[in-house]
DNA sequence: TTGTAAGCGTTATCAA
DNA sequence: TTGATAACGCTTACAA
């Protein structure tokens, strides 16, 4: 690999002028600047991005700190994150955090210990005292779809609370009254934000919450198997299942199915997030939207301008969940 | 930031001494390497990788190109590479290469520059020979799905010959005739495989290769969509189609659907992949069994195996696909 | 506009 | 078993 120092010397300059070259620095002729460009292309000069960090203590990469690496959710949010960095010539070190405390942690320290200029996280087991104690620490950190009131100009989020509410309320409005609802893991905030609107919607209508029709999931499809499962055991008539994610309403709609219901007439089901194969399934699945990408891209742009400095940036915070119907949902005379 | 050198002064050693202990170098008393250890917990000390790496010319990270940091094909993979390698104390850094030449050769170079101790690479847009060349450098090269002959080594594939040829034989021995077949891009090397499969289990029993039953999709959704809507407006009767992947299999599933099909009677689908949704979509969907997961963590193994000389790994380079029976491919009589 | 030289935080080679 | 000291490849004052 050719150095810096061997480009300077073929193109008879001194190592200073290269580096202005590499970092467009104005203040080189134009005549040297095509020497040296001229001596990288020969060399087939690569600058080494590890001691260009070293020196310089930025990196020109993100990281980017996702619960999963697979999954529709994080694929969504990853692709718009990188996609709009890339474009700005950054680049991005994703680590997953596993919704574990400790593997979040270690997933932090990893992207500090590599210098990032930032990090984009989605985190759901560390504590907001946690996440705002290291915000105090030299590399920025952004927060998706978390809203910490100490350090909410870096964090972008959903309305969850509405979300959980709108899902609920149409179930109501479509006729149903025996609502049942699949949670996910109140640890992770999103979830027990979108049980809370659950609650909200069923109390506007003065309709109890029964614990019967609760069941808590772990937002994989055997949450929506086991939480439909446990219903129906229990033997109390319900006639809507609303579910907290859709891996889980596709889940319930698969056991639904295996058990003799009818879909959507005998049960109508509702999921959350707007997932990709939502609309790949049969019923097409009635969703909340949780606009990931848009997010995803609002998460970069608050980067880009926060710490490269972009102009012309507006950034929204908080972003608004929308019903999307489909056939799961049909209204009950 | 505490420095190395902070923690060689409160520890009262030097510098080397220090490196020592972080590198867990033997010729280090025990009581220097305790009073060492102190010091660092006292300065809550976190070297830089970033600085180590520029001394060592090791990163203990690997590069990983996929495709799409979306979709469930390449978050399993991912997934499972990064397990396997995390185990292991390694991290990754993730890039997509957008199935683009040249923004696949810009992720190597990325991943290079960055100076990743070797690189799991899932490419489709650049040449066996660049491939090749690549693998001279200084960096390893690994490929997943892919196997190139002069660097077989470094390869870990899958047979889609025979996968493609599992798939349509499954319909053939179903009693199918007229079997309609959605490819993907052909300049990806498993597409064109798949469709090799095809064609030999055609001809293994005597059926004929019909152009108006073959349609070029793009791996995605829209794929199924658009190939099933051409059989369709070609008026050539067929009673089953095989996709060359899920995602064009369940679009195709959705318009079939839409278009007064009855399924699984009046149409038999196979996908293939066995992505994660197929369970959940209605009809359950037959495909061909993809084990990404697995060859991910062989990938990874290779990777302990050859760069950081773990023992007693046993290395399969070709996995074999098997099908995944479900509802979607009833039996004709 | 260009060059000199001092870092950046480690590892690695010697010598002690 | 420990310590000096020279790399690693680049950036960045400061000087010229």
């Amino acid at each position: 690999m050719a150095t810096i120092y061997q480009v300077s010397e073929l193109a008879g300059v001194s190592l200073s002028t290269v580096s202005r070259v590499l970092n467009n620095n104005d203040y080189v002729s134009k005549k040297t600047k095509k020497k040296v460009m001229e001596a990288m292309q020969q060399l087939g000069y690569q600058p080494s991005s590890i001691a260009r960090s070293l020196a310089s203590s930025r990196t020109s990469s993100v990281g980017i700190l996702v619960s999963e690496l697979d999954g529709p959710f994080f694929g969504q949010m990853m692709s718009a994150i990188e996609e709009q960095l890339r474009a700005a010539g950054k680049h991005v070190i994703i680590t997953p955090g596993h919704s574990d405390e400790s593997k979040e942690k270690s997933g932090f320290e990893f992207l500090i210990s590599r210098n990032c200029d930032a990090i984009i996280a989605h985190v759901e087991a560390v504590s907001n005292e946690y996440l705002i104690e290291l915000s105090k620490g030299k590399t920025p950190i952004y927060l998706m779809s978390r809203y910490v009131e100490e350090i909410k100009d870096n964090c972008i989020s959903l309305d969850n609370v509405m979300g959980g509410y709108l899902a609920t309320k149409t179930m109501i409005t479509r006729g149903h009254k025996n609502i049942a609802y699949i949670a996910g893991p109140q640890f992770k905030i999103d979830a027990s934000d979108r049980l809370k609107g659950h609650k909200q919607a069923l109390s506007e209508f003065a309709i109890e919450f029964n614990e019967n029709l609760f069941y808590i999931g772990d937002f994989k499809e055997t949450g929506g198997n086991d939480g439909l499962k446990y219903f129906i055991e229990n033997k109390v008539p319900f006639t809507a299942l609303v579910c907290a994610n859709d891996e889980m309403a596709s889940g319930a709609m698969k056991y639904a199915r295996e058990h003799g219901f009818n879909l959507p007439s005998d049960l109508a089901i509702m999921g959350y997030d707007n997932v990709i194969f939502t609309n790949y399934l049969y019923p097409t699945l009635t969703t909340i939207n949780n606009p990931v990408p848009e997010m995803g891209k609002m998460a970069a742009n608050l980067v880009l301008k926060d710490i490269y400095k972009h102009s012309g940036i507006t950034i929204n915070h908080i972003f608004q969940p929308n019903l999307i119907l489909r056939d799961s949902t049909p209204t009950v005379k």
